[in-house]
DNA sequence: GCCAACGTTGGC
DNA sequence: GCCAACGTTGGC
């Protein structure tokens, strides 16, 4: 089993929305480091489900993988947001996950908690300066650490 | 293949 | 709303 961290921005959708729907497929994904994490997902790996973007960021929930990565239908639709003419069903350039609801935690873990614990979060991929990934790995001791400041 | 211009992300 | 950091695009 591996573990994940995937950003949303909770104006888009948050932690409820997905507690809510169960299960959302990951679309819209446009990077292709993210893209390849996906790609990399199995059934059942861990999720922790970070709010950007907002007032206090932080991770607030876990979620899990529950598909195995295929074609964002999204990059083919050309009304969408999220339409890449450069991709074809013969050779789609874009994957995603589709992603189940676990838990909200009791309280956020805001990332400044993160940057105050780094020391035990060695080279967490999030706290790296400049970081942008919306889909990045975690490993099974920044999962621990993470589960026990909750 | 270089790199300037531009667009996006995301904390603050 | 600002802006640093970074990715992508496209002219050459």
């Amino acid at each position: 089993m591996k573990y994940w961290l995937m950003k949303t921005e909770p104006d888009a959708f948050s932690i409820d929305d997905l507690a809510a729907v169960g299960r959302e497929p990951w679309s819209g994904v446009r990077n292709y480091q993210a893209r390849n994490f996906m790609k990399a997902m199995s059934v059942g790996d861990g999720v922790l489900f970070y709010h950007s973007n907002t007032k206090v960021p932080g991770i607030v929930g876990l979620a899990e993988v529950v598909s195995e990565a295929y074609p964002d239908p999204t990059q083919f639709v050309k009304t969408s947001d999220y339409y890449d003419p450069k991709s074809t069903q013969e050779e789609p350039r874009w994957a995603l996950v589709d992603v189940g609801f676990k838990r909200k935690f009791k309280r956020i873990v805001s990332l400044e908690e993160l940057k105050a614990n780094a020391d035990r979060l060695d080279e967490f991929a999030l706290l790296r300066r400049g970081s942008r990934l919306s889909v990045l790995p975690v490993t099974a001791g920044q999962w621990k650490t993470i589960l026990s400041l909750e």
